[in-house]
DNA sequence: ACGAAGTTTCAGTAACTACTGAAAGTAGAT
DNA sequence: ATCTACTTTCAGTAGTTACTGAAACTTCGT
């Protein structure tokens, strides 16, 4: 970060930017890491308006990275009484949005990639060649080290905060 | 999987598609993925031609993910006496490609983050606004969270897959 | 020192993903 | 039933990333 970010405006400009770039590399579109950065970091829930004028996008895409962080259940719609617009507001509890995105990938991501593994396993199971033998091992080893760690993500997932650490402490210790 | 994939080729082919589009929602380039895959099921080292025929992409194409699998230690050159060219072996051992995944993702993208985060925290630790406190509160939560997730990362990655295995059980049971 | 076999680079292009802006849709207020 | 404030959708386009194919480069054998 350049020295001159001495504002709170500007060093939040910053942290928004940089959590884009790093999103865009775990695959998540870059805008939506932004406005997942800007409500993490927001004092009130904010309106697509807001967002729109903050990060300078359209309406169309505000929307949808919106309702899209909704789906992954990192922001929340809030709705102010008098008030006819909803404004959003991030989960703002670290171990719980760490929760929610590892439920999500699980989910949307690692079951498909088991299935496959599994099929892929079944379906050459009782093939008798070298190439087939070297192919079903291989896939049989992946697919146990994956299952397992879906299984151990569960576990972790489903503990309290203060659970997890001193487990971890252990673990460290 | 289709059922009609009876043969080893029809099984593999299936599995290295899908691990392409597996590897393109984790922000990892198809071909790369795909490659990788390939190479993990091959009972013998492969050469850049048979890679590009296998997978009928251009040599271009081929060498610059051949290399970049190299530089996330995932596969390593061979050389066989008699041969002039290169060929290419993945790592087979499961927890060992999971290692080192895990080790280059944490160089290039989590210590980069990290190094974000305590700049803005160190930015805005003596403000006094509440929207300054705001902000100081949640990066430094966020701070403290991935970089006690960054050493449990650098901690499990140190142990020999049946230890990690062991402590896993723990965990579970 | 030349040719053959193989590797690397890169300009141009194709394919894909994300974004805009405007139009259509919805729902409370009068 | 109409107006107004807001939300949703989407066709077209911009921007980005990945891929090709060919040329340049390297290395080894003769």
């Amino acid at each position: 970060m350049s020295d001159e970010c001495v504002t709170l405006e500007g060093v939040r400009e910053e942290f928004v930017a940089q959590w884009g770039v790093i999103g865009a590399q775990w695959g998540i579109n870059r805008t939506m890491a932004q406005i997942h950065a800007l409500l993490l970091t927001a004092a009130e829930a904010m309106s697509t308006d807001e967002v729109m004028e903050y990060l300078e996008i359209s309406r169309g895409n505000a929307h949808t990275n919106l309702k899209d962080l909704v789906g992954w259940g990192l922001i929340r719609i809030i709705t102010k009484k008098g008030e006819r617009k909803e404004f959003f507001e991030a989960e703002k509890n670290v171990w719980e949005m760490f929760r929610r995105i590892t439920r999500e990938r699980k989910r949307r991501e690692i079951d498909p990639a088991l299935e496959t593994l599994r099929k892929c396993r079944d379906a050459t199971k009782s093939m008798k060649d070298r190439d087939a033998k070297v192919f079903y091992k291989q896939i049989s080893e992946l697919e146990d080290f994956v299952s397992f760690g879906s299984k151990m993500s569960d576990r972790v997932g489903s503990l309290q905060h203060g659970k997890a650490i001193k487990l971890a402490m252990k673990l460290l210790g």
